[in-house]
DNA sequence: TTGTATGCGTTATCAA
DNA sequence: TTGATAACGCATACAA
């Protein structure tokens, strides 16, 4: 086995006290007995057992992290910024896949909580549903640990949001693309989640606002976004009886889509048919022509959430929602003036 | 506080043991003293500590897992394999992103250890380095816990491996692009990581067969392989002194922007030029012709990997090196002969 | 099949 | 500034 808090005191000649003060930082130790003992243990490689700490100190500085699927870019994304600022304010992450199935998504919360973590990242707003119902396990959770919700919104104690305005990002594109010269705008969307459904508002905000009915220009699509055969067939099927030259989508990939169903129908991007994507992500550049999309701040967001985090741990009062604004990246798939 | 074990063995009527028996799924309890210990912890929704149960198995069933971005397309991906896997298998997965610097593998590889997982998987070829020195925390580390290496190769006690056979895919798909119209082939590449080297031997071996200089056809982009424009600026400077109508690439980023730049010449793609990515990734079906790509396995490879970490978890015997083969998945990019 | 008692490696309280 | 010792909550060897 390795070696204990014992051995080290016995090598160093104080009692296991002394030794663990010097572990903890404690302040209140002759500096020379401390330098003794932190080259015993220099010196014979100890490191305290992670366990028994957990228990004395009722935490592990570990973090859970929920994530519906970590693949995804975007998430993906989240989750690598969320890690790497919990890890420079000394915290480590234990990530868990859900899925979608809600039965799921408690379940894990469930044990992962009984994990000890110091708190819970829900990381997208698939957590979050529109009846109260459902989300009663994320309240019940935040009875134990703070939790921290990205991308999502939920007005429950010791619950903590940090989210970009989709509603206003959605409404002020929709307007611009409503007022240029391809107005003939729909939207396509794939997920009702909290942000899904907010940036859906915002569209359908801005196109009843010209008197239209915004559910004829609205289009969700069921399926795997990154089949992109099947969005553009998708599209094709919407084209049979609609009018269009324009598609604002709530994600990148569906973007995509759009033009390369532009491109099968020989329409002239910008010139003739506009599009743009969500995410901002590393799609955009990759495409041809380079995508015009919506960022919404992701690293900025992450930096918020877990400085959010460290406050509420420390017990400072921290804001309880936190609202970025998304900004409009235009590249070659769209033509605005200035 | 939370119940903990004396509550329950209390309000069952039994002793702790038999509590703990029960939770530890042992047979010698009688059914019925095991329903009703059953029934209270459901009641009462007790959950054993983690830290003292740890303490008391030694493992918390919690597998670190290391990576030196998660974000990466490619990483992310097999990140999120991985951890489905574990948690098929019941076990946790603690994540956390080192960076390219070796201190910080060190560092945090240390760190996680002292955490007390029950294995480490080391996620891409990143780790491991040409010098014995520099992968001797490696086998450190192995002297601890079992290590899993994905996407490289090492030949140390308790370290496995699990890689797809990189050399020989980069070899043929280069024999097969030699052979055809577009015979002027280049390869592009931006990692010397154990696998970027494989690729690159691969390629040699082919170019060389012919009786070419491999090295004059091998040119390594230094920089961020999502900065499109960049990659496209770096393929304009080699046109300037070699001429070619193909590219192989080592990533799929790499991969798009020489499409970018063939669009930029005005190349009809694929008669006058071809190019083909690696990974087989998302960007695939976003860019603009579909992009060929050589499939590297991922998928099938971390199940391959997480279960020999489970058969060498549960004292078997289990192949130290597993060895998957690639192919190239053919799309717009590409014309070859069938 | 069940219960008792001890150990696990820390932290924290109290006294010196 | 230090040391002795009692928790912490569970697993398990041993006894019954």
């Amino acid at each position: 086995m390795s070696l204990t808090i014992y051995d080290i005191s016995e090598k160093a000649g104080v009692s296991i006290a002394t030794v663990s003060r010097v572990l903890n930082g404690a302040t209140n130790v002759r500096s020379s007995t401390k330098e003794k003992i932190l080259k015993v243990i220099e010196e014979y490689g100890y490191a305290p057992n992670a366990f028994a700490r957990g228990m004395g100190l009722h935490s592990l500085k570990t973090i859970g992290i929920l994530c519906v699927d970590s693949s995804d870019i975007y998430l993906a994304k989240a989750v690598y910024y969320i890690e790497q600022d919990l890890q420079a304010n000394g915290y480590e992450s234990l990530l868990c896949c859900t899925g979608h199935q809600v039965d799921m998504k408690k379940h894990y919360l469930n044990l992962i909580l009984s994990k000890k973590v110091d708190s819970i990242i829900l990381v997208g707003s698939y957590f979050i549903s529109n009846t109260e119902e459902d989300n009663d396990y994320i309240r019940q959770a935040a009875k134990k640990v703070p939790v921290m919700l990205l991308n999502a919104s939920a007005d429950y104690d010791n619950v903590y949001c940090t989210l970009c305005d989709d509603y206003s990002s959605t409404y002020d594109v929709t307007v611009k693309m409503l007022n240029s010269d391809t107005s003939d705008v729909i939207y396509i969307y794939n997920s009702e989640s909290y942000s899904g459904l907010r940036k859906l508002g915002g569209f359908s905000e801005a196109v009843n606002g010209i008197g239209k009915n915004a559910a004829d220009y609205a289009f969700k699509y069921n399926g795997d976004i990154y089949k992109t055969e099947d969005v553009t067939a998708f599209l094709t099927e919407i084209a049979k009886t609609h009018r269009f030259n324009s598609v604002i989508a709530s994600e990148d990939a569906l973007a995509i889509a759009a033009l390369k169903y532009a491109a099968q129908k020989g329409l002239k991007v910008p010139e003739d048919f506009e599009v743009i994507g969500y995410n901002n992500s590393v799609l955009c550049s990759c495409s041809t022509p380079s995508l015009t999309s919506i960022d919404n701040k992701l690293e900025p967001m992450t930096h918020q959430l877990v400085n959010t985090l460290m406050g509420v741990l420390n017990g400072q009062e921290m804001p309880k929602k936190s609202l970025f604004n998304g900004s409009l990246v235009e590249r070659e798939t769209t033509s605005f003036e200035k």
